[in-house]
DNA sequence: TATTGTTATACTCTATAACTATA
DNA sequence: TATAGTTATAGAGTATAACAATA
């Protein structure tokens, strides 16, 4: 059986989506134990130092529209907060709770623990890896 | 400036990330070169033989109901034929036609081409890729 | 006049449920 | 009764456009 380029490239495209596909799963899986939406833990997520909601929009790579609500729920559920902007009184910076917290926390550890790369790779494996993804998109035209 | 575990799982998972939506940032370019959605393009690749409908949603992993319109475009554009299954006439096995099978070559060239994995990596290290993301698989609880 | 966050609305993608024709 | 494909509809997720407050 001749193993064409073709053959190659699929191959490495499909196993690239189902890894994404399972990462993807496993995230999916951990936000509703955290009875969030997978966007609401990244933001959650994102929040190391308080962010302007349209900056929150640009590192989630959405609309800004779409954190109004966003921030909404989790300004409910008391894990974030909106701080008025002393120096432009138009921009809120969304800033974690001490709740918010220890949620975000709690969500970076079983991320970090249900992570298929840290399960399945070790050091050297893993920057290999990282190696080999970063060439693909330097060199990407 | 230590670097620790999460810091690695986060840098690996956003490479990951990134080089998908590389991936598909460039078959969906391709897809509108070709005037097509990139479910379309994806069925007419997956037709190598004749697929019942209900079997191209699972390799599409759709709902099956969503191949109907998928079919309708492809068959009104010559591309694709509804042939009735003769063993059970309930199945209707999609079969692309003479015209389908040009579009669908010069798809496959075209997807080759523009392959960020192929340009980017030699034949060695693409094998090492093609391993390691295997093993996080086939490692994976 | 331009910009931040907000609101209302529309669009896209996908799934669910009911229907038909075959089995 | 069960299954393949179809149809209509609903839901999630996202974007667009108009608006109020502030610059």
């Amino acid at each position: 059986m001749a193993t064409t380029r073709l053959d190659e490239a699929h191959a490495l495209a499909g196993l690239l989506f189902g890894v994404v596909e399972l990462t993807r799963a496993r995230f999916d899986e951990l936000c509703r134990e955290f009875d969030m939406t997978p966007v609401q833990a990244r933001a959650l997520l994102a929040l190391e130092q308080p962010v302007p909601m349209r900056a929150l929009a640009g590192a989630l790579r959405c609309d800004p529209s779409n954190v109004t609500g966003l921030a909404d729920r989790l300004e409910q559920r008391g894990l974030v907060r909106r701080d008025v902007d002393p120096d432009d009184r138009r921009v809120k910076r969304l800033a974690v709770t001490d709740d918010g917290d220890v949620v975000r926390r709690r969500l970076e550890a079983a991320l970090l623990e249900t992570s298929p790369f840290m399960a399945a790779l070790d050091g050297p494996e893993r920057r290999t890896l990282r190696a080999l993804l970063e060439r693909v998109l330097e060199r990407a035209p």
